[in-house]
DNA sequence: TACTATTCGAAAACAGTTTTCATTTTCGAA
DNA sequence: TTCGAAAATGAAAACTGTTTTCGAATAGTA
């Protein structure tokens, strides 16, 4: 299924609420639910992190190999569309797409090495952004923070690295 | 010349010293100084603020109208590889470069109404994001920070907004 | 069941960027 | 100063990620 690369399996529950949140704004805009929309949602949300359309397509055609770019596409505006899920860009030219996570706003670290991204919080932070733009005379509506850098540990930074060649070799 | 989008004119020892810089960069590398080098260099330097390839090609052709895309790209990737430059990318899809500014590492922050990006630099803000890499066993490289939101002095804000337009108007 | 708007998938279009290739230019050595 | 190899140029083609188009298929309602 769809949790191949994820290293614990999602909380059905949570799916289960997303989806059905996303059926409502389907219904609501007066749109019509699919086979091919009920399976990329599916499956966007049982994988985790910060998925690439390809690695979204990838997935969706083990369940559905009928299914292309263009429906995954429009698909993943609908979920940004209707909030379920923020469009993100990091420096290498492709969008990426993260369902909301148990943390509302949060920033990126991502390690330049091994590849992985992980998310911070911090309030300080945030005030101190505010203080910056009350300064300045300005409103700040979002904003946006990467660290980029490596991972201190290096063993664990490597395994990850390793891991991904393994699973690109293996054309996932 | 190139200065016609700049509010005051640039330094020249300033761009000379950077003209000279990137001089001695082609050397180093064994690359040859051409003339459409040289005239991308100058113009760029010439302008201020965040230059999209486009905006700098249009200016170059002032001087070159034989000069195209292909040369501009390939002079600004030298232009980063020199370290005299730096490329950023917001949100709208395209590339944009930056001549160092006085400040040798800053932030930004980007009105959403008039497109004006104004840059900011913070020790404390520095400070605090050395200490979260530190808690997550991270080191940082580089990073990025961008406030997306919209002036508060909303008369300068439109009064910009219509000077783009104009300047849109007149085929900048 | 029939009708109509929506959606689908394949392919074309698109925007920004990079590469190719034939021609021109630079620059060190003769 | 001329020669020749290496590098750079410019126009056009190629490429990448994304969006749009269009005829066929489908969903949902009357």
């Amino acid at each position: 299924m769809a949790d191949k690369n994820t290293t614990s399996a999602v909380n059905q529950d949570l799916v289960r609420e997303k989806e059905s949140a996303f059926a409502r704004y389907i219904q609501e805009k007066g749109l019509k639910t699919t086979r091919q929309r009920n399976t990329i949602v599916n499956v966007f949300f049982n994988l985790r992190g910060h998925i690439s359309v390809e690695e979204l397509l990838n997935e969706v055609k083990n369940v559905n190999p009928r299914i292309g770019y263009a429906t995954v596409y429009r698909t993943l505006h609908l979920l940004v569309e209707s909030n379920l899920v923020e469009e993100r860009r990091f420096g290498d030219g492709l969008a990426r797409y993260e369902g909301h996570s148990d943390v509302e706003h949060h920033d990126h670290m991502i390690c330049l090495e091994c590849g992985e991204i992980s998310e911070f919080y911090n309030p300080r932070l945030e005030a101190l952004q505010e203080k910056l733009a009350e300064d300045n005379n300005f409103q700040i509506f979002r904003h946006r923070l990467e660290l980029y850098g490596a991972c201190k540990d290096k063993e664990a930074c490597e395994a990850r690295r390793n891991n991904k060649k393994v699973a690109q070799a293996h054309g996932g």
